[in-house]
DNA sequence: TCAAGAAGTGACGCTGACGTCAGTGTTGAG
DNA sequence: CTCAACACTGACGTCAGCGTCACTTCTTGA
């Protein structure tokens, strides 16, 4: 009653097995030649099966990468965690370093799913972008009523909490793409979070005599020596 | 001998005019239906100009795309002034903030080709995105060596400099899209120049208890009443 | 008035990528 | 052994979009 067998010619996958293969291959050549230049036959040819196989399995190139971006979409989704302010384990500090860790470590886990998404998952055409756009909103909108929050406990500064969303975000993807298009090593991943959180407590401007609203140090008298490194 | 005239049928137009209108018109359909939507056929269709026209003038879509990209990368690089720490007339601050303000007027100025710069502009073939990533690697080099330079002065916080250029153009690159894509009135150009410079002058993380390194807040004891808005 | 040249036109043929479907090979039940 | 069911194959017809070029129209100077 076993249904497989090792492999008679080439064929005789467990279930959806092929389906998988056709997705692998298909991530394969779209981080290497990117979406639009991508072909059909590219795709089998990376995944050693016939033209018609492809469409026994998906409805056209739109539809594979649909399905990439979606899983990858929904891995980096479950990567980010709510932040808890009555959690006594775990100061918000570290629960924010934990996500954006979290996001790192999704992304440079999975380098070419980063690179499709960064650079080939916008200009598809006008109904997977409003699909991205809306993937897009959510995240956003999560980060800006946390803000929001964090702004009524006092541990946000004042600001539009949209314009903090997008400007955070935006450092972050930037950051992001470039760690992964740059072969960053995984191992940097700690030191980078530690870096992209220091920016978003501190920024990094110590300019001395400052008119500026957003005081950063203390109260600094004029400019007390501008040596390499700040005080305090 | 006056070359020109109004216009006899639909021809006639000065000098290089031909080239505009077809540039502009690119630009229009570029912007309405991203590059890889777009067809010559509607390019020529937008211009008023039949499809021979438009070889007359340009290579083929590429061609006119890059030119397009060209003029307005250059103008955003016009835009960009090196910080003189040593002006008396104007503070860091100021030139920092001059900055800003300058890109950001720049793409508010051609919303178009800002939206078309960052949704279209990576993934047309490998060609151009070696000439894109040349232009940005230019951008991210001025930075990171002004951060390097305002590390030494001791206005810049520590950090790689690298890494804080990544973060600082992410942050810009990302709201700048958001205020061409939602439309944002021009005006709020200057309050939005302010959030981001408050952003990079500061971050916005104020949290209480915080084992981090880089400390923000004076000292706070402990948490003195989460007010809706942090002490000075 | 005419001819030469410049500018513009659009029908045409070509091509690369697409999606299909008639056919092949394998499997397992009867 | 035979047959139906199934997964897979790849040659084939279609077509959107491309770039060309023979032709038309306009301009200008003689």
């Amino acid at each position: 009653m076993a249904v497989r067998r090792t492999s008679k010619k080439r064929t005789g996958l467990p279930k959806g097995e092929r389906r998988q293969q056709i997705l692998a291959a298909a991530r394969e050549v779209f981080s290497k030649r990117g979406y639009h230049q991508a072909t059909i036959d590219d795709i089998v040819a990376s995944a050693g099966v016939a033209r018609g196989t492809f469409y026994l399995y998906f409805e056209d190139k739109r539809a594979v990468f649909a399905d990439l971006v979606d899983r990858f979409a929904a891995k980096i989704t479950m990567a980010i965690v709510s932040i808890e302010t009555e959690d006594a384990r775990s100061s918000v500090s570290d629960q924010v370093r934990a996500n954006i860790r979290a996001i790192l470590g999704a992304c440079l886990a999975e380098r070419p799913m980063t690179k499709i998404l960064f650079t080939d998952a916008v200009g598809i055409d006008s109904d997977f972008d409003r699909k991205i756009a809306t993937f897009y909103d959510t995240v956003v909108q999560l980060l800006t009523e946390s803000l929001r929050e964090g702004q009524r406990l006092g541990i946000v500064a004042d600001g539009e909490p949209r314009v903090l969303a997008y400007l955070s975000i935006g450092a972050l993807k930037e950051l992001l793409y470039q760690a992964v298009t740059l072969g960053l090593a995984e191992e940097s991943a700690d030191v980078l979070t530690q870096q992209i959180f220091d920016f978003l407590a501190a920024g990094y401007l110590r300019t001395p005599v400052d008119r500026t609203r957003a005081r950063t140090t203390p109260r600094k008298p004029k400019n007390d020596k501008p040596a390499a490194r700040r005080p305090a």
